[in-house]
DNA sequence: TTAATATATAGACAAATATCTATATATTAT
DNA sequence: ATAATATATAGATATTTGTCTATATATTAA
């Protein structure tokens, strides 16, 4: 739980997530939307994925990064835990 | 937006919102349920403020801190917009 | 097999953060 | 007015975090 509120302290990888909420993408599809370097992307999602927000999937050459669909829920009861009814 | 993420990425934090979500609380209240020094929690509790997250209202010596409930449409708000549908 | 491309990892470093002790300020009690 | 209590602020320090450069690993192309 607690790397989950992390990995959503940043604003970067708040972006990813919105990103890869429209579409799956390779890591260097979505290093051309930031300005930092590959490494530092390569961080931001390592820390996506240890919170179980992502997860990866290799086509040939790429590695597609998509959202966690199943972690969802628990997100949301994560969050309604803290600031939900009672 | 920034602000609230990251009042939310400490743990501790995240205690005092569920504390608050009991009922209001004093600092010395507060400080009862924590390991750490009055100085720490009174940093943490600046944050939530600063966050909107909680409000305070002086009772005497006392000071007393509340969920501010008006902020809880706007994090959900901002949760949802993160892992919403669409 | 060698070169090129995609991604991850290692190590360094500066900035941010959580904590502490000490002290200041505000309120109440004597 | 003085002492006691409640809370905040200042300054120091250690840890964590975000970023970088350089390099390693994996895959595809020639």
């Amino acid at each position: 739980m607690d790397s989950l509120f992390k990995a959503l302290a940043d604003p970067n990888r708040r972006k990813i997530i919105q990103l890869l909420k429209k579409k799956d993408m390779s890591v260097s599809d979505l290093l051309q939307r930031f300005d930092f370097t590959q490494a530092s992307l390569s961080h931001h999602l390592d820390i996506l994925k240890r919170a179980d927000l992502v997860v990866t999937e290799r086509q040939g050459q790429f590695i597609i990064y998509s959202l966690n669909t199943s972690v969802f829920e628990e997100t949301t009861a994560a969050f309604l835990d803290l600031f939900g009814k009672k």
